[in-house]
DNA sequence: CTTGGCACTCCGGAGACCCGAGTGCCAGCC
DNA sequence: GGCTGGCACTCGGGTCTCCGGAGTGCCAAG
């Protein structure tokens, strides 16, 4: 038996599968694919697919279907990604470019992700922590609350009620709003709260116990990263093309998409923006969505990743159209967010 | 025939087929509301509401179920909203409460609202166009480029990038910031775009001209509404007890709920904020959701509702009690926005 | 106007049946 | 040793039939 051949018949059947959605035979095999052997020699090779876990059959007397090995082993062996055509490389970036606005431009790679591989697609946020801060404003809603408005490099804007124990004066803001921005523009968050923590000590001693309660206040605000996991999700209707399987499918995907949470976990691990990070069926970290894969890849600087996105749908899916999607996506992400 | 119990009878067909989602027949119906006549009276007053076109039986020798006139009816004469217990109103503010943004807020609110009704739930941000600015803050981008951010008096916070055709100083972004403040502050958009037109004219002759451009450019960036539709949904995982016929309900839904267009089209005029609006199946603006319902109500100052709010449902859908969660969401979401 | 009776309809589940695709194995062939 | 054709076997799933039960409409009597 020709190794070579095993492997290029196991590459025929997870293609066939994805396309069809139904377990695959050794006749159609043979017929769609030219192997140039008879079907009983295709299914030797199955027979020995199956001995080593990677092809499975659901019921005796029926066709195979890849199993989560099976698909591993095609993503890591089979597969290269598939280059974009240049027509879509011009929609991807034309569509992008016509955003105006960090929300625009996550909503539009959203939307764009998950048309182009009929899938549901998520993109998070860049995140807080890793990205730098561009301005920090300050707008007085009473004279004993404070509205922080941070505005990030990336064009994240983030706000934060605060509630003093001091009085607000025009002139406490206004010296203030200047201090912490010559302490803060230009770092990330995590350092600008050492650097402000000093400010009050090089303030007058008047001023220096109400800078202490704001200071505090604002870096205890700031630095509570609680909102630091917004993700958006597009392309929840593509879920209608999982087919029949409502109940085992379609229902726990609906409640994995409502909580943020859980998306952060899929996402996971893909903060590096060189790889795409593959996730299939069981290999994921919820026991619900056991037969559902996540593509994903980090997006924004190549040596640390800003945030992550990436596309979820069943095992069953077509992983190197999916991977060539998300990489190229993540790629235009990376580039817009750098000019901007 | 009397008329009263005749209505009785719909009243009881339409929350036993909204309770147990089967076509209900008389022998069950005297059954379980004890309407103290017999099974052939019942069929009696069935045969009359069905030639009034209120209830219909899908298949001959099968139970009635209740037309989109016949829910009608039901919402508009024979449902009072149900009071929600005190245990859920508790619920609904501490949830609430405990909101620190505005981004938290919409998103809370959709969260109950969905618990509450079981039923997928869309919150539409406060308008642009109908609430005051709070603050205006300019962030040099470059040379040329300008970060124009607006901080509503709702704690909605817009962005805007502006290409300048002038170049810029630190001095003229401070002046034009204190400028437009004093212009714009406490202003809707839309008078403050007309106020800040006549800035120009106030400055001596050589920022004059470079005024005009800068003001021309925001004005135009923050008129421009094209992202007034903010909407957020929620309970989508909802959607899988609609039950079985998925190509026609779930599929179109889940389509519908990816167009934020749509979705503003379904809230439609519900932007009064003292009554509730109910579209019923074919009533409502979108071909493909005939078979879903929309109750829904705005929120924010009483006189001129800020925005909308609503669930989005099957036509047989609990009423009342969506109604009632409906309204009472509204109700503490517009608190909650006076204080802030 | 209400009620019991009765004949009629028809949906939908259970069972029987069969076809066809697919398999495993074996013996022969290169 | 690996490939191939042949063959008997399995079994899922579509089709057909059958039947019960729930429901109806109508009618005549109270």
């Amino acid at each position: 038996m020709v190794e070579e051949r095993k492997l290029a018949v196991l590459r025929a059947i997870v293609e066939d599968y994805v396309a069809t959605q139904e377990p695959v035979g050794s006749k159609t095999l043979v017929e769609r694919h030219k192997l140039g052997v008879s079907p009983a020699t295709v299914r030797n090779d199955m027979a020995a697919l199956e001995d080593e876990g990677l092809i499975a059959q659901p019921h005796t007397s029926a066709g195979r279907i890849p199993t989560d090995k099976g698909y591993r082993f095609f993503v890591d062996r089979l597969t290269t990604l598939k280059a974009m055509s240049a027509a879509e490389k011009r929609a991807i970036s034309s569509f992008l470019e016509d955003a105006h606005d960090l929300d625009d431009v996550v909503q539009r790679s959203v939307r764009l992700l998950a048309q182009l591989t009929q899938q549901v697609a998520i993109v998070q946020y860049p995140s807080l922590a890793k990205s730098t801060i561009r301005h920090i404003e300050l707008v007085a809603l009473s004279t004993n609350r404070l509205l922080a408005v941070l505005i990030m490099s990336t064009g994240r804007v983030e706000q934060r009620v605060v509630e003093l124990p001091v009085e607000l004066t025009d002139e406490l803001i206004g010296e203030l709003r200047l201090r912490l921005n010559s302490a803060a523009a230009g770092e990330r968050i995590a350092t600008a709260a050492t650097a402000l923590g000093a400010l009050p000590e090089q303030a007058d001693g008047a001023k220096s116990s109400a800078y202490t309660v704001i200071v505090a206040s604002l870096v205890e605000a700031m630095s509570n990263h609680s909102t630091d996991d917004r993700v958006v999700v597009g392309g929840t209707a593509n879920l209608a093309r999982f087919g029949d399987n409502f109940e085992h499918s379609i229902r726990p995907m609906l409640e994995a998409l409502e909580e943020h949470v859980v998306l952060l976990k899929l996402l996971g691990e893909a903060t590096t923006s060189e790889t795409v990070t593959v996730r299939i069926g069981t290999e994921g970290p919820i026991d619900e969505l056991s037969s559902t894969s996540v593509v994903a890849t980090g997006y924004g600087a190549s040596d640390e990743a800003l945030a992550a996105l990436g596309v979820v749908g069943p095992t069953r899916m077509d992983y190197p159209g999916s991977m060539a999607a998300v990489r190229a996506v993540a790629r235009y992400l990376s580039t817009i967010l750098d000019e901007a």
